[in-house]
DNA sequence: GGGAATGAAAC
DNA sequence: GTTTCATTCCC
């Protein structure tokens, strides 16, 4: 059902010119400043940096690619619509626990599109701009997850070290190497992986490790895919596969698709789903937006762990930890002691962990009331919120007012159009307070609806707001405020909210003026939404409560809920407060913003089209100030405008308004500086992608790309992942990213290698290595290296380093003739003794070497080895089959890896270093060898004796022969 | 969708 | 020990 509705909805979206453009062109704006930021600090090391722009596209592609959450794999079918023209990657799992909400809210928006659908069937459109408002990405996971069953088993994997590097510097490798494809510059990494410093590389594997924990923490369950269950390869498409073999166990429900369901979320999800959504309505969303802006601004800080502030070593952690933590329910079973000192990352993943858990609280109360009855909530509700908000209502109101002005001034954009129709939204909503009647129709409707949504992310991230810092709710001073700002689920909330909105506009465009379609077509015209939106701060001002009360009573439970943490901020003077609120909310949105792209109608917005001038200013403001720390004078300077204006209503209205008047109000100022912030935010993405690069994040605007994981993750998972990412991309910019000529000194022979495509014979041998992993192709594939074999020394051993030495003493051993090698090696060889000379000597390989073999090592060295020996008797033999060009090739992979020691100096000392390699060969390392080099030897004596006709001719030994060299590789196998 | 690399986890 | 899958993206 949803799938199709979804399709033609993005269908629509396209034809309307929706979003997607919108948000391609506000990622172009802002990757491009983040690239051009990149660039510049690439340039600090160097060489290669962002010379090409298509290079700098590629990174950006990559980057994009980079969010970790995976939300673009969904994206298939954005990837089309983006034309991102990429084959739509297969869906990826968001690591984020929340995700496993998803499933519930899934569920739950099944029935909102069954309720939809009936609101579609009178505005077909609405559905369509939901999705579209929402992140794209985003339904469109769900769409598909939905399909997939279990969205939340799609969490991938984190990567590794390696991938990591790769991820890093394939974009340099591509510079380098414009033809290589993809395989070669894989190739090309992995001699630069090999070469790379144990140091340097310590650094990537801490970030692996540190990523690894973060997302184990948010996602305790989470197991890689069972090997056994190989149904994944079975001809249905992977991601089912996977999503069966990634369910997660840790919790309760494995069985079901969802495994992430089986994190405790679930159920507190469910209930959340069903209090706040309601509650939430389009302003919420708008405040959520903008709070976890802010929130995500200080999550990123470091400050974010509201809840985890409890423990000092959470603000420790590495912002990705944190993320990771804020993002996981507070049940990590899996979160060591080491995840404390772990990064941001791992501290996120708890905040995200306690604000589940607050959230589930939360929703817990929320549900109760709900089932107690929506009018006893809302009673309730009204009654706190009238307290609360009798100081905030007023300033809500002159808010709104400005809003209305900021508005108008804004909407002349699309962008400022799907504004508009946030503020539509809002302004429905204020209507419907007016006719209490039709109001309470449409918000039970739009509370069931969007109560999942809703709930969710509010809950969640209005929790994390309050207990992340105390500053930020005074800032809120509302509790609305503090109910909305949820950083984490924020990415989620805001398509929710989106959505929410939609179906409101098209519950008002075709009550009211426009049907669904229209609405896309009302974007283009400001004219209505402006007066829609005059029209909701007129309602405001009127404050309508009464109607707000039946219709919202959930959502404000929920933010009741919240609010009760937020009244104490609340206490405080509703009016200052509410500047600060604004103004924080307004630098969090845009940090937020431009971290996770959470709020694409505004970034798109902001960054797509011209928006009012006032907007451009802000975002131009933006750029020149860090955005977080202070307010971007144009948004400080609207901000301020509607504070002041709040004041003077607060002041002269003296008298309590409604709480809806006052989310009208709120929910102007947030979607005003939620244009802002958009605009800041692509700012700020500049400045971020600069430091860090989090393209990431641009990804979202590149909705088409595949980068895009966060987008469509659910959304909780969205907000909390799109922290995470935000954390790991910082995390991951921050990573050093070594130029090619490090590697060059190192004399990394690799990157010439793309040759490898070329002739069959440089391939096979690199290629064929890969190929062992397959029994089914290893043979064949070992037979082929025979014959072409080249391929670099391999090491017997995992260290490169003592790979090498190993390699020279296995040779030593089995074939005293180093001599033989010299020779020919004087050119060829030599490097490789060299090489193995320097490792040596640097020891730093040694040691890599020494450590245990594990999992992937073993295979590798299994495959190192087997090369190995088959390097070797092709060192003898297959010189021939090598023949010049391979050796050329082998050279100057050897060189590049001899690296420290200058290739030439090495050559000229190839043969001494051979020898000292000989007296130093770590013996640990060979003795490991020794079993297979004396199986080796076996082989190999035979073909010394064949070989040392030829040995002493050429380096390689010339004889090829296959059939020593099937020897070797049996006893390799063996 | 396969493949190139490495690493890690699961079986 | 073997198999999957994570990254990217061309073919």
């Amino acid at each position: 059902m949803r799938p199709t509705v979804c399709r033609s909805e993005r269908a629509e979206e396209r034809q309307c010119g929706s979003t997607e453009q919108v948000w391609l062109t506000a990622e172009n704006s802002l990757t491009g400043e983040q690239w051009q930021e990149k660039a510049l600090e690439r340039k600090g090391y160097g060489t290669r940096a962002l010379e090409d722009e298509k290079n700098l596209d590629r990174e950006r592609e990559n980057f994009r690619v980079t969010v970790m959450k995976g939300s673009n794999r969904n994206k298939d079918h954005s990837a089309e619509g983006e034309g991102a023209g990429k084959r739509p990657k297969r869906k990826c799992l968001q690591w984020h626990p929340l995700l496993a909400k998803k499933l519930l809210d899934f569920s739950e928006e099944e029935e909102e599109e069954d309720e939809e659908e009936d609101l579609d069937k009178a505005i077909p459109l609405f559905t369509i701009e939901v999705q579209l408002l929402g992140a794209d990405g985003l339904e469109q996971d769900v769409a598909e997850t939905e399909d997939d069953e279990s969205p939340e088993q799609r969490a991938r994997r984190p990567m590794n070290a390696f991938l990591l590097f790769c991820k890093r510097h394939r974009s340099l490798v591509r510079q380098k190497h414009p033809r290589l494809d993809n395989r070669g510059a894989t190739k090309i990494l992995a001699d630069w992986w090999a070469v790379l410093d144990p140091k340097e590389k310590q650094k990537y594997t801490d970030m692996a490790k540190e990523y690894k924990d973060a997302f184990m923490k948010a996602n305790p369950g989470y197991k890689w895919c069972p090997t056994t269950n190989k149904p994944v390869k079975s001809p249905t498409p992977t991601v089912n596969s996977r999503k069966k073999l990634w369910a997660f166990p840790s919790d309760s429900s494995r069985d079901l698709p969802s495994p992430k369901k089986a994190k405790t979320e679930e159920m507190p999800q469910l209930n959340f789903g069903m209090a706040d959504p309601t509650q939430m309505g389009g302003l919420s969303m708008l405040l959520l937006a903008g709070e976890h802006a802010l929130g995500t601004s200080e999550m990123s800080s470091g400050s974010c762990r509201p809840d985890v502030s409890e423990s000092p070593e959470l603000r420790q952690k590495s912002p990705l930890f944190q993320f990771a933590e804020i993002s996981s329910s507070t049940s990590h079973p899996d979160a060591p002691s080491k995840q404390c000192q772990a990064s941001a990352l791992f501290q996120f993943a708890e905040c995200l962990a306690s604000e589940g858990v607050k959230i589930e609280e939360s929703k817990l109360i929320k549900t109760k009331e709900s089932d107690g009855g929506r009018i006893k909530e809302l009673e309730k509700g009204k009654e706190e919120r009238e307290i609360k908000m009798e100081k905030t209502d007023e300033a809500r109101l002159q808010k709104a007012a400005e809003f209305e002005k900021s508005f108008k001034e804004n909407v002349k954009d699309s962008k400022e159009l799907r504004n508009f129709e946030e503020l539509q939204m809002d302004d429905i909503m204020a209507i419907k307070m007016e006719d209490p009647k039709e109001i309470k129709k449409e918000e039970l409707d739009k509370d069931q609806k969007y109560s999942h949504f809703s709930d969710f992310s509010y809950s969640a991230s209005s929790k994390i707001i309050i207990s992340d810092v105390p500053s930020r709710k005074d800032h809120m001073c509302h509790p609305h405020g503090i109910m909305i700002i949820e950083d984490p689920t924020a990415l989620n909330k805001p398509e929710k909210l989106k959505k929410k909105k939609k179906k409101s506009k098209m519950d008002r465009h075709g009550n009211d003026k426009s049907t669904p379609k229209k609405t896309c077509k009302k974007r283009q015209s400001s004219e209505s939404d402006i007066e829609s939106v005059i029209y909701t701060i007129e309602a405001v001002a009127k404050g309508d409560w009464g109607i707000e009360k039946l219709g919202e009573t959930p959502r404000k439970k929920a933010r009741t809920s919240s609010s009760g943490k937020g009244n104490v901020l609340d206490a405080k003077p509703p009016k200052k407060k509410v500047k600060s609120r604004e103004k924080k909310m307004s630098k969090e949105k845009s940090s937020d913003i431009t971290k996770e792209s959470r709020p694409p109608d505004f970034i798109s917005i902001s960054a797509s089209k011209n928006i009012s001038g006032e907007v451009p200013e802000g975002i131009k403001a933006e750029p020149l100030t860090p955005t977080e720390d202070v307010l971007p004078p144009s948004l400080s300077g609207q901000a301020k405008p509607e504070d002041s204006e709040c004041h003077r209503k607060i002041e002269t209205c003296g008298s309590r308004k409604s709480e809806r008047s006052c989310k009208g109000a709120l929910y102007k100022t947030l979607v005003s500086e939620g244009m802002l912030t958009s605009l800041r935010a692509n700012v700020d993405r500049g400045k971020r992608s600069s430091g860090k690069g989090n393209s990431s994040f641009s990804p979202s605007g590149t909705s088409g790309s595949k980068k895009f994981k966060k987008t469509k993750p659910k959304e909780d998972s969205l907000l909390g992942s799109a922290k995470l990412d935000e954390e790991f991309e910082k995390k991951f910019n921050s990573l050093p990213q070594y130029s090619p000529v490090t590697f060059d000194r190192k004399c990394v022979p690799v990157p010439r290698k793309k040759k490898k495509t070329g002739s069959m014979s440089s391939e096979p041998t690199k290629t064929s290595k890969g190929s062992f992993q397959s029994q089914k192709n290893l043979f064949h594939k070992i037979v082929s290296k025979y014959k072409h074999k080249k391929e670099k020394p391999n090491v017997p051993e995992k260290g490169s380093g003592d790979k090498w030495s190993n390699k020279q003493f296995f040779l030593d051993a089995i074939h005293p003739t180093e001599a033989i090698f010299t020779e020919d090696k004087n050119t060829t060889e030599p490097a490789y003794k060299v090489k193995n000379a320097p490792s040596i000597p640097n020891t730093p390989e040694p040691t890599a070497t020494q450590e245990p073999l594990v999992g992937s090592q073993k295979r590798k060295a299994r495959k190192t080895k087997i090369t190995h020996l088959v390097r070797t008797a092709d060192g003898r033999v297959s010189p021939a089959g090598g023949t010049l060009d391979d050796k050329p090739k082998e050279l100057q992979r050897s060189l590049p890896k001899v690296t420290e020691t200058g290739c030439h100096d090495a050559c000229a000392h190839s043969s001494e270093a051979a020898e000292t390699r000989s007296s130093t060969p770590e013996m640990p390392a060979v003795s490991a060898f020794f079993s297979l080099a004396a199986l080796a030897e076996v082989a190999a004596m035979e073909n010394v004796h064949r070989g040392q006709r030829s040995t002493p001719l050429t380096h390689d030994g010339q004889p090829k022969e296959m059939p020593q060299a099937p020897v070797l590789i049996s006893c390799a196998d063996q």
